[in-house]
DNA sequence: GAACGCCGTTCGGCATTGTCGAACACCGAC
DNA sequence: GTCGGTGTTCGACAATGCCGAACGGCGTTC
């Protein structure tokens, strides 16, 4: 890519690689993976540290992310129109659903969620904003998948018996999604879990981002495996809602 | 400070400056702000954008914060060890005390807080984590203050009436929390509101965050004015248990 | 309607800048 | 003691990313 600053890209490449990685990361693991020279990452790395990007365990001389990142994020999260458009609409669907509602974007081959609004009753849960989601196994990610230019990434993976895998496969239930205007994802990506996902159209009618419900599989199918059709009104009401603010915003 | 990657740190600042600014800006008041040429910002923020820090709206052509930098906040508050470990504090203290509380750590002289837990009542809260606030004007700030070698900032900004701006009363302010091993901010960040905080120690007895309860001041004090002394029992409990597991968390 | 100011974007030349790799100091384990 | 593993420092080279001027659109202004 030209024109393109080389030392940014790699230091979003090593906060990456920080952020996939379940926690610290020494100097040398990092540079072997960049294939980069250790002087070269520990640069950045002290770069990196000194704005508050990452910060360095003292014993270990490990490095993992910083907090500067976490006031970045929900800053991002106050400025995003898809959020903010949605929360006045994200409560009304939870509330009538009695299920949990999470809204979603594409970032780099998977989904971000972006909202999410738990469960009315009180059970534990915890909050999902900032998680990235696949997009093949999930119903926000198949509704994304389906009106967007994105491909999915070259290996399936699996996480239950159910996921799809095969392409093909896949392929048709895009298809179908198209058809009907609406997603599902019944134990494709956590056992016992069911979900329901609808576009949220833009400017100009471009998908932007996907509105859905999950929970348990008894409370969102009825008998046949099938999600209740009710269920599926709210989800589909909702995102017309969503897409209708978010069309009206741009002067 | 030598050895530093320039470029990067160019970069951390425009990012710095969108997430300050209320929203968009515009390529040439960035520019403008950092003393660069326009053609050396853009091609940071070219890059930015390739890698999801930034966005760009199309019909304006102004930046904004990207996507991705959501997914890498919370990342870090995965890994965040202050958080982990008060978690499961909060949650007891919040109901014993029927408020809500939140821990904060030092961030570029504000208070980052990392965790919120709603007051339990069902009244609306927005949720703070990842918010930046100031030190000499909240309870946590004044705790991170007290214990900590950082100063706050040269010029103290005035938020109501009450909020402590000479330098002086200040740190008469901070030596009695020095003394009494809490502080409170009574009305002093926000008019009708009052909040107590105790230090949370680590590895060595040093002080890496705080830990505080904030509401209504009617119910946070007496009639004297004063933070009910059950309460404040609380919350230093609440920072003793999680400055115990900090402790022994390090092997 | 033409001229102005502002926007973001492009491009080429210069030298500043960041990269590299080797050498260093430290720690723990075999 | 030695070895393999950290993270860190340093100096030399040239590749790199900076700068500033020029460009093409837009909207406003006169």
């Amino acid at each position: 890519m030209p024109g393109t600053v080389q030392s940014i890209e790699r230091a979003a490449a090593i906060l990456r690689m920080l952020a996939g990685g379940p926690g610290r990361l020494g100097l040398g693991e990092i540079a072997r993976s960049l294939d980069l020279a250790k002087g070269t990452v520990h640069g950045i790395l002290r770069t990196l540290q000194h704005v508050g990007f990452v910060e360095q365990d003292r014993v270990s001389g490990h490095y993992q992310l910083g907090a500067a990142l976490l006031h970045l994020g929900t800053s991002y999260l106050d400025i995003n129109d898809l959020r903010s458009r949605s929360i006045n609409w994200a409560d009304p669907l939870a509330a009538r659903s009695g299920e949990a509602v999470r809204i979603g974007t594409v970032l780099q081959g998977r989904v971000l969620v972006v909202h999410h609004v738990f469960r009315p009753d009180d059970t534990f849960q915890t909050l999902d904003i900032g998680a990235l989601l696949p997009l093949h196994a999930t119903a926000l990610g198949k509704v994304l998948l389906a009106y967007r230019a994105a491909r999915p990434g070259a290996s399936l993976d699996r996480f239950t018996h159910r996921t799809v895998v095969g392409a093909r496969e896949l392929a048709a239930d895009l298809d179908r999604v198209r058809e009907a205007g609406w997603a599902t994802d019944i134990e494709e990506y956590t056992v016992g879990e069911a979900a329901v996902a609808a576009p949220i159209r833009g400017y100009g009618g471009l998908v932007v981002g996907a509105i859905g419900i999950s929970g348990l599989v008894e409370r969102i199918c009825d008998n046949r495996y099938r999600p209740h059709p009710r269920l599926v009104g709210y989800v589909r009401d909702a995102a017309r809602a969503v897409s209708r603010d978010l069309g009206a915003a741009r002067h």
